[in-house]
This record gives structure tokens, sequence and C-alpha cells, in this order.
DNA sequence: TTTTCTTAAGCAAACGTTTGCGGTTTCGTT
DNA sequence: AACGAAACCGCAAACGTTTGCTTAAGAAAA
């Protein structure tokens, strides 16, 4: 290192005249070594400030001890979703890269190979198209798991169980007495989306007196209003309405409130995520938990178990949401 | 390496029957290399799914390639600055390294020196104390900026001229008529908080006709609504009022419409972030915007400047935040 | 044919560690 | 006094690169 700010072993063993073996040896403990050499030692280690060197032994372990994420964290979801992640390998004493772009994770997957990272979580922005690159890599036994979606290769995945999701979010809805109901649906390209709406659609034909329309076209936020009031203009009857997001529900509340329509009194809204920021309502939201602490650390483990060379096929595996009842449906 | 799935120039040499060096020579593309063989070489580089090992050139150069970067991205700001942050150091072939701690940043910063980051941007969560182990770091020469919040050492720093903006925020009222003001002010701890508060106060000492009262205590968010609701009952009078965060001002409008005061006809209020969440609300909201791409390019352009040696003296950097006039003041 | 020049590619050292092996002390026993 | 054992510590190789120096071979010039 040409750094001035970085102390190797050979600063410690020029400074206290013993070779590099015996300062390494004191600094990892291991062999025998006199008291006093290694009083000597460690002084002079603390009063240059050595800090252990990752990158030397990576070179011969092969081990970096950082995890690469790719996965975009603008949205709450992700967000939380990677804090806890952090926290997991904070624990095992890993740190996380995180990168991601745009249009497609190809760069990033390379940079991170560069890196020599440990192994990579992966957390898909759209659904995978172009995946030969990623093919390649997995095939030379990078340890990798997804989170969340599932792209079409065979590796390890953890998600929630939106089918389940979708599916309670109606029987829910069912119980409480509604028999019209309404799904918002934005996300044509989201398999997670699709999932929750196959299951919610799925419910309602299984029961014959349950009738269901699908609201909704666009994308991620519902940024035109007229289509909800569109919607309820030409279906009044509809009394139950579930989501894909929290952030669709509370929309959807606030804009029955601008047409006179009550929640839970006339319309029962649920929505999906359990985000509570604080800031989102003063309405308690009716909605689905996902999990996250576990997502978060079964990912890890399933990450771990990988990286150690244990496993060999690959798994999924599928937390089912938790029904959280508050004011709104 | 004793990865099955890292290739190294070892590899390729061996598969080609070269040297090592021919075949760094080929791949960084420096040196007289015969057609013959550079082709041969590629063609086993690329079938073989070689990547660079930047570990093994960090070794010898001290660059990793990796930035540290220390600091909660639970908060949206600060998020979306990590975001731009990660923009840029992309631009430059930079990685990031997040990280964090509640209790204290020591342990992060230790770790982040062992992986032998390049540089740290970090961004204080609290107002800082217990900095020996920081200066330490510091004094050894390892490149830091500081965001957001000013610590007690001699570091680089890029933050938001909060006091003018805390000023500006009071002058806007004042120019639209208001001479009875209140601030919202939660953040005891915050330095960046007090010097909005300071400069809100100040431009309402220095005209005699304007009054200011201060509303609130706790913590980041308004978990007592009794608070403002009291305030109001206290000084009817008030019919401006500024805060330190979009979130409160946001809370506080939703609150207003409860106890039947109206936004901007009664009460105008002003945030501060520009945070545009899509979901945060539907009252368009005058606030402040802190240019986080400016926030974001300056602290990665200083922290880069001092990595390459080129400055000494520490600078401060306090970008002027910019009022967004909507529908709220 | 011999010398010089050019082109192509290998050798070896260095970066910071760890660790098996071996070497040198020191000390206790006979 | 001589021997053996234990305690302590250094040597050197290895991990994957880069690069100055060297070597080798072939071509051009003398």
């Amino acid at each position: 290192m040409n750094n001035k700010y970085t102390v190797s072993l050979k600063d410690i063993a020029e400074s206290t005249g013993v070779s590099i073996s015996t300062v390494s040896r004191v600094i990892k403990n291991k062999g025998e070594i006199s008291d006093a050499t290694r009083k000597k030692i460690m002084n002079a280690a603390r009063k240059l400030g050595y800090h252990e060197n990752r990158l030397s032994n990576a070179i011969r372990t092969g081990k970096t001890g950082a995890i690469g994420f790719i996965g975009m964290i603008d949205d709450s979801f992700f967000r939380k979703l990677f804090i806890r992640i952090h926290d997991e390998l904070q624990l095992r004493n890993y740190l996380p890269i995180i990168s991601w772009q745009s249009e497609n994770e190809r760069e990033v997957i390379k940079r991170m190979i560069e890196q020599r990272v440990d192994g990579i979580i992966f957390v898909p922005y759209f659904d995978f198209a172009d995946n030969n690159y990623f093919l390649e890599v997995i095939k030379r036994g990078l340890p990798i798991v997804s989170i969340d979606r599932k792209i079409p290769a065979d590796i390890d995945f953890v998600g929630t169980d939106d089918y389940y999701g979708g599916w309670m979010m109606a029987k829910h809805l069912y119980e409480k007495g509604h028999r019209q109901m309404g799904f918002y649906h934005c996300y044509p390209d989201a398999s997670p989306a699709n999932l929750r709406r196959d299951g919610f659609m799925d419910f309602c034909s299984k029961h014959q007196d349950c009738s269901v329309e699908l609201i909704g076209r666009g994308g991620w936020t519902m940024e035109d209003d007229s289509i909800l009031v569109d919607f309820f203009k030409l279906h009044p009857e509809v009394s139950g309405v579930g989501t894909v997001t929290d952030y669709q529900a509370m929309q959807i509340i606030q804009l029955l409130g601008e047409i006179e329509r009550e929640v839970p009194g006339d319309v029962s809204v649920i929505g999906f995520g359990n985000v509570q920021d604080p800031w989102i309502s003063r309405q308690a939201l009716t909605t689905f938990d996902q999990n996250l602490s576990e997502m978060a650390k079964m990912a890890v483990t399933m990450l771990f178990e990988r990286m150690s060379g244990s496993m060999t096929n690959s798994r999924e595996l599928r937390i089912k949401p938790e029904l959280i009842v508050r004011d709104s449906a």
C-alpha cells in the first residue's frame, strides 16, 4: 500500500524489531509468544493504529467479507428490506456493497464480481428478461439469492406467498359480509402483484355469491384520480376493495372521502405491505404484513448456506403474509 | 483464491500456454503483443469468464474502488441523498459500502478501514459527541467528508444553509402578510433543525411588527396531536407556521383541517425538504428544496479531491435551499 | 556472414497476510 | 556436563496482479 494512512504488520515488525510472522501471531492470537514481545507488539499496534487488512486475507482465502446487494431502495418496501438485511449481515460481521442500475443489472453484477463479493442478494426491479449473463455467472457458482420477485433462473428465492395473501384478502372481506368486490391492480409487469390479484380473483370465483371487478390501469402510483371515480360511478355496489400496496389503499381511501363514501362504513379497503410510515395517514389501515425481518433473515441464512457450499438444489421459500386488522376493513 | 468460480490470469495463462505477464498485458492492453496471442488470450478469457480482480490490485495500489457510506437511510431525506451519491460514485466506477450503527459509529468506521475503503462519506445520525476514535482516524489521513450535520472535527463538510432557509421561511410568510408566526420545532439535538429555527426566529426579531411563538416538544414525529391543538387554542392569532420537515408540515395541515382551520386560508404552513413522496399528501406543499443532487455531487467531488491528495485545509460548503411556492403558503 | 535493431514474451519482485516447517534459545533433569 | 524438551520466533511460499528488466528470435542493415 502506498497510502500513508494504512499500517501493515511490516510497520509494526520494523518498529519493534521482530519478524512479520511474530506480529501476525500476536494479532491473531495464535502460536506461542512470550509475554514480553506480546506486550511490545500490542503496544506498537495500538500506537500505530493497526487495522486488519481484509484485502490481503481475501486474496488468500477468497473471502472478502462483503456481500453484494443489487436492488433499488427507493421504495419503502425495498428500503426496509435492505435495512434488515444489513442488520443480519452486521451480526455476521459482513458488510453490504449496494448498487443498482435502471436498464439492466449486467454491469452491476460484473462490477461486484470484480470486487469479489462473497455472495449476492438480488432484488429484481423488473421481471427479469435478459438473463444470459446472469445464468453464466450462476453457473460458475457465485452464491446468489433473489428476493420478492422470481426470475427465470435456477437460483434460491425468498419472497411473500402473494397468492395466499390475495386469497386471504378476499376471504377477509367476504367474512365481513362483502359480496361485491373490486381489486385495484396497476402493475402489469410485476409478478408479486399478479399473484395477489390471482389469489383475490380465485377466491371470488370459488364463491358463487361473490362478484369481483378489476379496477385500474397504469403505473406504480395512481396519478389519474378519474380511474377510481369512474369505477365507482359504474359500480356503486362495490363495497370491498383489495389493493396491491398500502399507498394505493391510502390514495383510494382519500379519494373515497372526496366522493363522499365513508371507509369502512360504505366501502372497506385493504392494503398490502404494512408500510406504516408515520405520515402515511391518520386512518389506521387494514393490511397484510410481509414479515420483512423473517424474509431478510431467511435470505441471508440461505445465502450463507450456499456460500458454505452445503446446499446443492435451489430452494424457493414463500413467507405467508399476516392479516393486520385495523380500521379500514 | 480457492473459490472454484473465480478465474485468474493464471488460469488463462495455463489454458493458453503463455505466461501470466503476457495475459495481463493483453487484458490491460499494454505492451506489445502479437495479434495471434492476443486473440488466443482474449478468446480464453471470454470462454473462462474472466473478471478483473480488484483485490489484488488494491493490495498493490492501495485503491479498492470502494467508498464507505456511513448513515442510516431510514429517513426519506437520507435515502434520497444516498441514492444520488450512489449515482455519482457509479459514474466514477466506484462502489458504495454502506453501514450504520445506532449507538456509535466507531465499530462501523473500524470495519470499513479493515475493508480498506478509499474514502468515507459520513452522515451523522446524532450530533456527534464521542469523536476520539474519529479524530485518530482522520489524523492518519483517511479521506472523509461529512454531510448535513457538522461534527466537532476538522473535516470537509457539505450541507444545507439551514439558517438561511429558516430566515427565508419567515421572510416568505412575512411578505405574504403574516405577522403572527409559529415555529414547530421538535429536534432538540439536531443542529440543522436548530439552525433553521434560529434563522426563523432571528428574522422575526428583526421586525418589530412581527411576533413568533415556538410550538412543540418531543421527538421526530408528532405523536401527540394535543401539542398543536393546545397551541392553537392558546394562540388563535397565529397565521403563519414554519416547520423543520415536510412530514411535520403535512401532519400540521391535516390536524388544522380537523380543528376547522383552512390552509392556506386561515393558516399558512411551510415545510422543509421538498420530499415529494407521491403519497405524502394531496395538498401541494410550499417548502424548501435542499438540492440533494448538488449536495451529493459536491460531497463526492470533495471526497475525490481529498483522495487525490490535492486539498489540505478542510472546507465547509452550505448549499442554499430554494423556496418552492405551492398551495400551502 | 556478422552486427544491430525490433518485436514478442518471460522472469521476478512487490503489495499484506497466514502458516507449516525449521531453527535457536532457555531451562530442567540426569 | 550433557542431553532433551519445551518455548519462542524467523523463513519462505502462496494468493492475483502489474511492470521494469531481461531474454529470445527473427529481420534488416552492414
